[in-house]
DNA sequence: ACCTGAACACCGTTCAAGT
DNA sequence: ACCTGAACACCGTTCAAGT
């Protein structure tokens, strides 16, 4: 996206142009994420960004943030879809296929936003940096704790301690999403099917077991 | 650990002094990871270093690797000293312990080695990197492997593929860590004890139940 | 065979000066 | 009020030259 050739000397909303092409540029493959490109790329000044952003930092840390805004929004479509796919054909178990929609979409948003979602949880930032201690960091997290405790209440989930349950849930899909990301749950590693594995056995672990015991 | 004053010009081991040197700067934290600062406090020019590692990222595999090897062994010394310890009462469940003290092991090495973590997984490397295509990367997996094969022939570990009990074992395990070093687990957003609860719940989804059926 | 010093192309960041 | 250009201190990497 070159801006117009005849941008004025003043952009229109250059903080906004900046996050776009940073967005841009990080799904991007391969591009080193650097402030003077991203200035290039939005056609000002390396020194540009500095009037609306305090320092790369800062920019980052809002990208990681827009990030945990769209794993929660994909991650609450999944759910409510699957709910009501479920609703329609009456089976019963909604709540694993909202449970397991959920989950696919935590780790298609990895798949699909390699590098985004690095930034999300990368050490870029320092440790215990301003990402992640802001709420819209637990954004998926208070989404699968809701879904968990529903659960509870109809019985299909195991009466544990939900923010437990949600930490369980996290960390399995985190560490499937980094694992895979990595290159090391492939096939030839680890068999095929590793992550649908790893799934059900995280299901195992939540889900009630049928009570009769004929 | 200044280098002697009187080391000639030719060092004597520098390849093992760079790797050292650059191990216990990434344990000292905030230190900014550069060749230039390790070379400097391995006492020589910041050239010499590419004499023994073609690239800096030669050098962050190497560690990555050594990382790995440290992975390994700690897990194989935490299950075999629990199995140890469990022979000696008699209690039956032995497996159970062995594979929480893994457990415990491998969240024990995140916490305490948090930049070589990182390092092992992170992306610093460039994604499918030459790290996790070595087996050393497998090193861990391995080991809970054996385990879980262990466990499923005694009857303690449910009959599942065990190559994806395993990836869950991994995942979970990864993304405990990695959320813990992001301080995205700490009580005051989760709750006391969401760890201990998250492994309860890897646990549930692990072990045979009692088949009894009164 | 191993190491150094100067050099190159890059960054992030700052700041006086421009519009 | 917003942007630029030159400048500073740093990197990773290379290479002719030193020991």
């Amino acid at each position: 996206m070159p801006p117009a050739e005849d941008r004025p000397y003043h952009h229109g909303d250059l903080r906004r142009a900046v996050i776009d092409t940073a967005m841009e540029m990080l799904n991007a493959a391969g591009s080193e994420f650097t402030l003077r490109e991203v200035a290039r790329r939005a056609g000002v000044s390396h020194a540009a960004p500095y009037k609306h952003f305090p320092d790369k930092a800062a920019l980052l840390t809002e990208i990681a943030l827009i990030g945990f805004d769209r794993l929660r929004a994909a991650m609450i479509a999944a759910g409510s879809g699957a709910l009501a796919d479920a609703r329609s054909d009456r089976a019963g178990s909604d709540r694993v296929a909202e449970l397991m929609a959920m989950a696919r979409a935590y780790l298609d948003f990895g798949r699909d936003n390699t590098a985004l979602y690095r930034l999300m949880f990368g050490a870029e930032l320092g440790q215990n940096c301003r990402v992640h201690r802001d709420p819209r960091a637990m954004g998926a997290l208070d989404e699968v704790l809701g879904m968990l405790e529903r659960g509870q209440a109809d019985g299909t989930i195991r009466r544990r301690p939900a923010r437990g349950q949600a930490a369980a849930c996290w960390a399995q899909l985190h560490g499937l999403t980094l694992l895979t990301l990595d290159g090391l749950l492939n096939a030839e590693k680890v068999g095929d099917g590793a992550v649908e594995a790893a799934l059900a056995v995280l299901l195992e672990g939540l889900v009630q077991p049928a009570t009769a015991c004929a």
